[in-house]
DNA sequence: GTCTGTGAATGGGTTCACAGCT
DNA sequence: AGCTGTGAACCCATTCACAGAC
């Protein structure tokens, strides 16, 4: 779209990065928000500041996707979005449940960038009898009973698990088993399932634990330096590369 | 504690890798659980199952903290758990904020891994009038206008950040100049802050992107085996690495 | 005999630096 | 002159495989 580009994929290789992969979902975010201020073309340098990236890092991970700039210019915004929607697959719409409509399960249902990007909240499932029927974000909840119907008359291939620890194997278990090989799991525990479904984690408390860890140093460094070695410089973009498992998440077939 | 060990760290060198300090937390949780089974030791192959990664790699990843383990016998559970947890400073008490109370800060107020932790959520903090005095979680909503208090009152050097997107770098400002130094942003946004301050995050739209990625790779290669090449395998551990910045989380000190 | 701890080998990802297109 | 695309170098992480401690 936009500047009629004559390219072919080329290199359509198979195999995009990972760590890649983890990334575009930030390119897009800032290529968005580019794209409604109507800006035509960004370069590399521009792009890796709004996402937080160094520049060399995004002309490597656009290369895998194609060559999609214009030397000497930049990229088309537009033309970008629609690339990297295309890649990621959110060019086509995704149903997904989610399953533990507690606090976190709604904030979920509430969670506006679900909708933005072709994901579409087909169900809520909880185990509580008393919250069947009970609107949340505008959709009624419903029982876990209705579980494997649900996944079955909608196609959801994508279910998020919001349930306390002890229930997340048992859900998963009937998610699988109704058909559903994507999983994010936001409870805190290791769900195995069969090969081809992947899974993926979100979990507070690591992240906190890890930012413990850090400013743990910071404290003993600080000590270790004297007194007052405040290393606070001048605001600049920070880096936090979080990545694959925290790290680069690697979502792997299981 | 436990075994008497008398090893000294030996290596106490510098620098634990990040990929390691992103996994501690996960053999911690790991480690509890068979604690609280009043398991005595463990062996690195049991230990690896339970917390979802292979036994190569978490043996490495204690090589790092020490030589904790006995060759022939595995590792004392107990002395583990407190060893982990003195590495990743949650033996001391970490005072956190939670800045933005909709669903989302109110799921992460009443998430139990904090307190179970170390962490205690020291205050709750949102821009809206009408939440101040209003308990969440036991614990009253303040207003904005105190957070600066707040932060210098309790010592607050963690601070987590739930808002929308668009308050979240002005609250980012807010508890950097009050004196925090790791932040945990929920919000889709990247924050930029100065030198020394860690920022994680966490992104839940982005976590589903990068399923659906997978997703629709599947999709496309189950069409092009045929009809129906359903590989649905055995239930095993998954592996699910995704460490970090869903890759491997590398925190920064921005 | 068992299981840890770790060098060596391998593999991915990031960064560098520049050739090549506009 | 400017900015992309990419080989090459580098660095970090994972895996292998075995020596060494129990």
């Amino acid at each position: 779209m936009a500047t009629g580009r004559t390219h072919r994929p080329a290199t359509r290789s198979r195999g995009i990065p990972e760590a890649t992969v983890a990334r575009l979902p930030l390119y897009l975010r800032a290529l968005t928000a580019l794209s409604e201020r109507s800006v035509p073309t960004v370069s590399s340098e521009e792009l890796a500041a709004a996402a937080g990236v160094n520049s060399a890092k995004l002309r490597k991970d656009f290369s895998y996707l194609g060559s999609y700039g214009t030397r000497g210019v930049g990229y088309d915004v537009e033309y970008l979005v629609y690339q990297i929607s295309r890649e990621l697959g959110l060019t086509q719409d995704w149903p997904v449940v989610i399953v533990g409509i507690g606090n976190l399960g709604a904030a979920l249902a509430n969670y506006g960038g679900f909708a933005s990007r072709g994901f579409r909240v087909a169900a809520l499932i909880d185990a509580d009898p008393a919250m069947a029927g009970r609107p949340v974000a505008g959709i009624p909840v419903q029982h876990t009973d209705e579980l494997e119907a649900i996944i079955r008359d909608n196609g959801v291939s994508i279910g998020v698990i919001a349930t306390p620890a002890g229930a997340a194997q048992q859900v998963c278990d009937r998610l699988v088993a109704a058909g559903v090989t994507s999983i994010l799991n936001f409870a805190p525990t290791v769900l195995s399932v069969p090969d081809g479904v992947d899974v993926r984690k979100v979990d507070l408390s690591i992240e906190l634990q890890i930012l413990a860890f850090h400013e743990q140093r910071k404290a003993g460094e600080e000590a270790a330096a004297g007194t007052a070695a405040v290393p606070a410089a001048t605001r600049e973009q920070s880096a936090t590369d979080q990545g694959p498992d925290g790290d680069v998440p690697a979502v792997m077939p299981a």
